[in-house]
DNA sequence: CTGCAATACTTGCATTTGTAAGCTATGTAA
DNA sequence: TTACATAGCTTACAAATGCAAGTATTGCAG
């Protein structure tokens, strides 16, 4: 994931004394994104924590949370994983008992990914702490701005879903 | 650095197909930063390779460019990285060549950390790069959404700085 | 000046990651 | 039907990472 993620949980957090001259990469839309995604991912690490769920398999529980058996290829696809990452993963989901393979009665080179009722319990508790993270992180902006962001968002990372509209 | 960097340089690159109904992910703000950071990184990685820069070099090197000669607890307050990756950091830029620990005239527990004239010559070349990666990034966005995401994202990763204005 | 905490930095070790290569199954073109 | 590419998934191995514990130096209270 991202690096350096785990900056925060450090035994010595080094916070930065505000000055006056603003260097150049406090106007970087590179360090911006990536400080702000390292702020995303230890939050949400200490979150999921309170509930047994890490950062790691949380993204794929809530994929099969909206769509429950479908092959492992697909739940990479949703996240961009890559294959290496996603078959780890779902190993991982499966020895945590969140999911289950099931042989695809299509093929028999692809599994079918299903989550357990345990895993079904657990992906339920998953969208209130985003939206207690996300609330969080974005405390000080105005309703309009949240607004602007995920719009501005959406189109950087998906430029012709944008488009749609 | 962001975990799962390397999706774009692997083997089969994996292409969502643009679907209707849109799943709860793409409108989650904490889903879309983390793509557009591993977009970012691995956008970066591919421009620094041609100067055979990493992207784990860079940032210091971009910090150590604006203040040359300070220590290293002060590289990694300005990174918000925590003291062990700031220490390996330092070693990977000293073997690279670009930069070298003097001793701190004020202690004897502190190095100062300089460029070497390499590093500088390599650092001067960055801004481009990262001036460019920004752009391809941005491309879709008019000068107006530029301006608001930059402003938006300084008021959430330092809610204290961006009230100074 | 002594003892004890904090600072600055490093390192051993276990875990996680990325890459490349692997394996089996399926599709397809001759 | 056989060969050869592709799809779906796994894994060995090297490198990078994160944690905890380490060293050495400095500051500071008594």
């Amino acid at each position: 994931m991202l690096a350096y993620a785990g900056f925060i949980s450090q035994r010595r957090i080094l916070v930065r004394k505000v000055s006056k001259t603003r260097p150049s990469r406090e106007t970087s839309f590179g360090f911006l994104i990536q400080t702000l995604a390292r702020m995303l991912d230890a939050k949400m690490k200490a979150e999921l924590k309170k509930i047994g769920v890490s950062v790691k398999l949380f993204t794929a529980l809530m994929v099969l949370s909206e769509e429950d058996g479908i092959n492992q290829r697909k739940v990479g696809e949703r996240l961009n994983f890559p294959e290496y990452f996603t078959s780890r993963n779902i190993d991982a989901l499966v020895e945590a008992g969140f999911a289950e393979r099931q042989p695809d009665p299509e093929s028999r080179r692809t599994y079918l990914i299903y989550l357990t009722i345990f895993g079904k319990a657990k992906a339920a508790q998953l969208p209130p702490i985003v939206k207690r993270v996300s609330n969080e992180i974005l405390t000080n902006l105005s309703d309009l701005e949240r607004q602007q962001i995920i719009t501005i968002l959406q189109k950087v990372t998906s430029p012709n879903l944008a488009a749609e509209e």
